[in-house]
DNA sequence: AGCTGGAGCC
């Protein structure tokens, strides 16, 4: 490509030549101009069409766009349709923005307009989101008589694709049918199903996929992405099988595809088939990788994985995507420092990076360095919090119980920063306001939401009941849940432990009933302790069947004796069983943490931190318990419940006993 | 003729 002015030219001169700059800038010069307007006498219409088409293909910025438009005037060319429809295309594609007016101009100049010509202009408009003006020039085209091209019937699906018309969509899919021609062939198809998909209508999408005569791999994976988003991971799985070739893309997709669906162990599995028939890996299927190890929590996964993107020249050093995902697998496997390191070795940070670490720092009970990094994320200005940070942020000045500040960010996320809060917000804002005890003001806020709650919500309102011994609200929160999500456990239990503690022993009776009505089982409480060499030990409530059983009682006894003498009371209410103390003893003694614990103490070594992992909320005596053994024992506890991280040291909660 | 579509980290 000729460079203009000569720049590029200019730097590589030497010292030497400078004297020869002007004249081999003006012989430069006029070489381009030349070169950009030949003179119309010594080529024919074809030879322009393509010198102009081929001009064209080179040029990337707007004022070599408007400089051309202006030499294909003076050329004459202005009516060739093949410029002019080049020209157009070049427009729309720039990145910088171009006034919308310029390539309507264009268009408007053209002497004679054909199917290409329009195809390029709605294409315009579609890039750019505006489907109204699509519609227009389609419905022109459609009287001027020019019959459309599959690349119209493209551009038009992939507009109402991302403005969800589903039904300008279908029209215009019917449209296409009845002009004839256009059966649903490879490229069409394809969009179609992406637009079938992102309105929403799986079935349809399914049907295109189904009446194409040939479908590529784009095809199979798009589909297959769609049913995993919808959570039909048995269609995803048969689609997946039956592929006839398998690139690197649909093997990434299928693994993402059951990490979101909270397969994680099933997506290593199918890493190492991918593995196995080197189809090469890229940041992004590490991402997913990275994101399954996150899931299982467990040490022994995040050093494993670690070492794979290191083998793959894929470090945080060098890839911000591998980089973030490993910051929020750090965070959930409970080494927030390693996480922090990652963070801090990395080159290159985005959004993600940043909110990775600040959720990070929320979870792990330090709000002020989680707020800190959020202050100094706003410094860099081109980096700009999104719906996620904000959950971040709010998470930590709820886990902070910092109050003011937390209303303050949530007023300022959509005035100053443009993110309008949505239900996980407002969940985080919940339990903000209902930490400190103001149920009524958290109820109130509730009513007044513009979006609709999700269980989240309700959630956030029915775990504060539970901290401030509210059954009344209690009742109002857990009435929405059992409608929206009628099958989840936790909420019986929660609002059961709720009447318990404040003894209402019948109504603890009636929403037994209710959950043996519905044929609900209490699920299991389960911890998990990772030792030395990695291997997992599980701990059920309860549980005598572990092979060292006794020795953890033995330590167990010998615990509670220290700690009895330290002042420990058994928080008896954290049983939500009506029956007598002494079983609600045995029943706390036999909780599965409490059993991680002390299979913890003896079989790690004495300085090492005690990590446990378990599936529901500590109970408040486990808690109370952990914070004491941590003193007594002299070592370091995490425990990682299903809501966060506690850090137990010397007799002390990063929660602040807030959680 | 020109023209197009699929995966990701919180």
């Amino acid at each position: 490509m000729v460079t203009l002015f000569c720049r590029r030219g200019f730097h590589s001169l030497r010292a030497s030549s400078l004297k020869y700059i002007p004249w081999q800038l003006s012989q430069n010069l006029s070489e381009e101009r030349g070169r950009l307007l030949p003179t119309c006498s010594s080529l024919s219409f074809q030879e322009l069409e393509s010198h102009f088409v081929s001009l064209l293909n080179d040029s990337t910025t707007l004022p070599r766009l408007r400089q051309l438009h202006g030499c294909i005037y003076r050329s004459g060319i202005h009516h060739s349709c093949f410029v002019l429809t080049k020209l157009i295309r070049c427009l729309t594609s720039l990145d910088v923005p171009v006034e919308p007016s310029y390539p309507k101009l264009i268009f408007l100049q053209a002497q004679r307009r054909n199917p290409f010509l329009y195809t390029a202009l709605i294409r315009g408009y579609s890039l750019r989101g505006n489907l109204g003006d699509c519609v227009r020039l389609y419905g022109d085209m459609r009287r001027d008589g020019i019959s459309p091209v599959t690349f119209t019937f493209t551009a038009m699906f992939k507009a109402c694709g991302e403005q969800l018309d589903l039904r300008l969509g279908t029209q215009v899919h019917c449209q296409m049918v009845l002009i004839g021609g256009f059966g649903p062939d490879l490229y069409v198809g394809n969009t179609l199903i992406s637009m079938y998909v992102s309105c929403g209508v799986l079935g349809c999408a399914r049907k295109v996929f189904d009446q194409m005569p040939d479908r590529d791999l784009i095809s199979w994976t798009t589909l297959l992405v769609a049913y995993s988003k919808s959570g039909d991971m048995g269609s995803a799985g048969y689609l997946f099988n039956r592929m006839p070739e398998k690139d690197k893309i649909a093997w990434t997709a299928m693994i993402t595809g059951l990490v979101q669906n909270s397969r994680p162990g099933e997506a290593l599995k199918l890493f190492d088939r991918m593995l196995a028939s080197h189809v090469g890996l890229d940041e992004y299927t590490l991402a997913g990788v990275i994101s399954a190890c996150a899931q299982l929590g467990a040490s022994k996964y995040a050093k494993w994985v670690s070492d794979i993107a290191e083998d793959s020249n894929l470090s945080p050093i060098n890839s911000v995507v591998v980089g973030s995902a490993l910051i929020d697998m750090y965070s959930k496997c409970g080494q927030v420092d390693e996480a922090y390191k990652t963070f801090h070795a990395m080159k290159e940070r985005n959004v993600y990076t940043y909110s990775s670490m600040i959720v990070g720092f929320a979870i792990h009970g330090q709000p002020r360095a989680a707020i800190n990094l959020f202050n100094e994320m706003l410094k860099n200005r081109s980096i700009r919090p999104n719906d996620v940070t904000f959950v971040g942020v709010l998470t930590a000045c709820s886990h902070g119980g910092m109050l003011d500040q937390g209303r303050d960010i949530f007023s300022m996320m959509e005035k100053v920063y443009g993110v309008p809060p949505n239900a996980d917000h407002y969940a985080c804002m919940i339990d903000l306001l209902g930490r400190a005890g103001k149920l009524r003001e958290a109820l109130e806020l509730i009513e007044k939401m513009p979006v609709e709650p999700h269980g989240g919500v309700w959630g956030a309102l029915l775990g504060a009941c539970k901290v401030h011994e509210d059954p009344d609200i209690a009742e109002i929160a857990a009435s929405h849940l059992f409608a929206i999500e009628p099958d989840g456990i936790g909420n019986y239990i929660l609002l059961s432990n709720i009447y318990a503690s404040s003894g209402r022993w019948e109504d603890v009776l009636r929403v037994r009933k209710l959950m043996r009505g519905r044929k609900l089982r209490k699920n299991p409480g389960c911890s998990w302790f990772e030792a030395k060499k990695g291997e997992i030990h599980e701990f059920f409530a309860g549980d005598t069947k572990h092979p060292q059983y006794n020795e953890i009682k033995r330590i167990l006894e010998k615990l509670v004796e220290r700690l009895e003498g330290d002042g420990y009371e058994p928080i008896l209410s954290s049983v939500a069983y009506d029956v007598s103390d002494e079983d609600k003893r045995r029943i706390l003694m036999g909780h599965s943490e409490k059993l991680a614990l002390a299979f913890g103490i003896f079989s790690s070594s004495s300085g090492s931190v005690i990590r446990i992992m378990k599936n529901l909320r500590i109970c408040e005596d486990c808690h109370s318990f952990m914070c004491g053994a941590s003193r007594v024992a002299e070592r370091d506890i995490v425990v990682r419940d299903n809501m966060r991280f506690h850090h137990f040291r010397d007799g002390v909660c990063s929660c602040g006993n807030f959680w």
